[in-house]
DNA sequence: GTCTACATGTCGCTC
DNA sequence: GAGCGACGTGTAGAC
């Protein structure tokens, strides 16, 4: 059971000592505080005096979220070093967040400090996405006819100059069919994308009919029309379907978890 | 100041009444919780049950925690609808956050809630963002003798078939001049996407010189030799003095705050 | 470190 | 609302 410590109404300098001793001894730190912030490293901003709501994990992850919205008004990730003081002269608890790579800094002043809460979480439950673009890629690649005709696969990320071919197949005739593969609605930059792989495979392979296929759920009308201009084809397919085949995989090779490995 | 409203070790039903009060309400509430977390949408995840931390702010953002990691497990945006309820058989508090566009849900099952804190907050601290591509840009584009050389400005983000222009002038002699402005160091897509634009330009005005200049503080090895082999230029800027320059056309129209319109 | 491409990317603008 | 390019994008993999 997750142990937690509250501290309601602090006076400054205690918040100091609390926040020192939460980050030395890696505890998840919630500060409510009424603050100014300002950052610098590869852009720069400030933000005027308010309440905030600011998080510091047990890896120096820094967050600070205002009172709305999903993303945080600034942020530090986890490589950062966290120090915390009291400006004597202005009477703030100074926290800055260092971070050495790109060289970034995070420097919140706080006024007021209503609420601190540490607490040391236990979490070691595995995480599992599904249907990321390598999963469909995989799926195709043992199972092209999902692509609608009979094709054989010669290829998985084969490299080309500029980048790497999702799948690289051949048809019934004999001729190299590259596919592209878009998670969500494919846009005209993937289409772009086919055709740069296309015109690299021509300069190696001579006069050899090459077929570029778009292997998406959907397709913008702008792409499709880019798409057939360059005589390319856009192949509707269905995530259920490809889910359905990357489980019946996960159980033929009898994995409990049936997809992925768990983030820790 | 904040009005901050603590909870520790609450039975799972009086949770559940803090929680839609508390969403009722609009404020913001921070939970610790042992729990585990699905999500389907755009894609899908499973989390196995631990401890994390939930936050719910008033406009219905909703944010999942590990203890590590500055990037949320899970979240909503803030358009989401939320519903709290308890369910009698698995003696779990379900926490549903729902989206309608795209249709996506995250479904929390908590086991435990050590900790709920609710609170209000005043912010209403303006944000400003210094130094982006657009303003250095504007100043460019009302200053081009910082590249360095006597050109008038033409155009600004002007349309060309694959994209937009960063700026579009012209030299002393006449020629055209394509700057594309990268905040930080240019890379090799740089130089690729000003080269794009210049053959898309060369479509319409047929034998006259392009000139093609990177304007960025620094550009990658390769990146430069690209540049060189299509004899394109490369102006290096400084943005301290682009942020003066900025800061003093501010200044003149007598803007109190330098920069942009804060984020409220 | 640079290049490449994916992401529940998100954000903001235009049409 | 769709489409499209930028972002303190972040992230992972390859060289």
């Amino acid at each position: 059971m997750a142990k937690v410590n509250v501290y309601k109404d602090l006076d400054l300098r205690e918040a100091v000592e609390i926040l020192r001793e939460g980050i030395k001894s890696k505890k998840n730190i919630y500060v409510i505080a009424k603050c100014d912030v300002e950052y610098f490293g590869r852009s720069s901003s400030k933000l005027e005096e308010g309440e905030r709501q600011i998080i510091i994990k047990s890896d120096g992850a820094f967050l600070i979220h205002r009172p709305t919205g999903h993303s945080p008004v600034n942020w530090q990730p986890e490589t950062s070093y966290i120090d915390v003081s009291f400006d004597e002269e202005e009477e703030k608890v100074i926290i800055k967040a260092i971070r050495a790579k790109p060289r970034e800094t995070v420097i919140v002043r706080v006024s007021e400090i209503p609420l601190i809460i540490t607490s040391i979480l236990y979490d070691y439950g595995a995480f599992y996405m599904h249907v990321s673009e390598r999963e469909i890629r995989d799926v195709l690649a043992s199972n092209p006819s999902l692509l609608g005709e009979d094709l054989v696969t010669i290829d998985i990320e084969k490299k080309v100059e500029p980048g790497f071919i999702d799948l690289y197949l051949r048809d019934k005739r004999g001729n190299v069919v590259v596919v592209e593969i878009k998670r969500l609605t494919a846009r005209v930059d993937a289409v772009r994308q086919l055709k740069k792989y296309i015109e690299a495979l021509k300069k190696h392979m001579g006069s050899e009919r090459i077929r570029g296929i778009i292997a998406a759920p959907s397709i913008t009308s702008k792409a499709n029309e880019l798409l057939l201009k360059e005589k390319l084809e856009f192949k509707q397919i269905n995530l259920k379907v490809i889910l359905e085949y990357a489980k019946k995989k996960a159980e033929r090779r009898g994995i409990l978890e049936f997809l992925g490995k768990g983030k820790t």
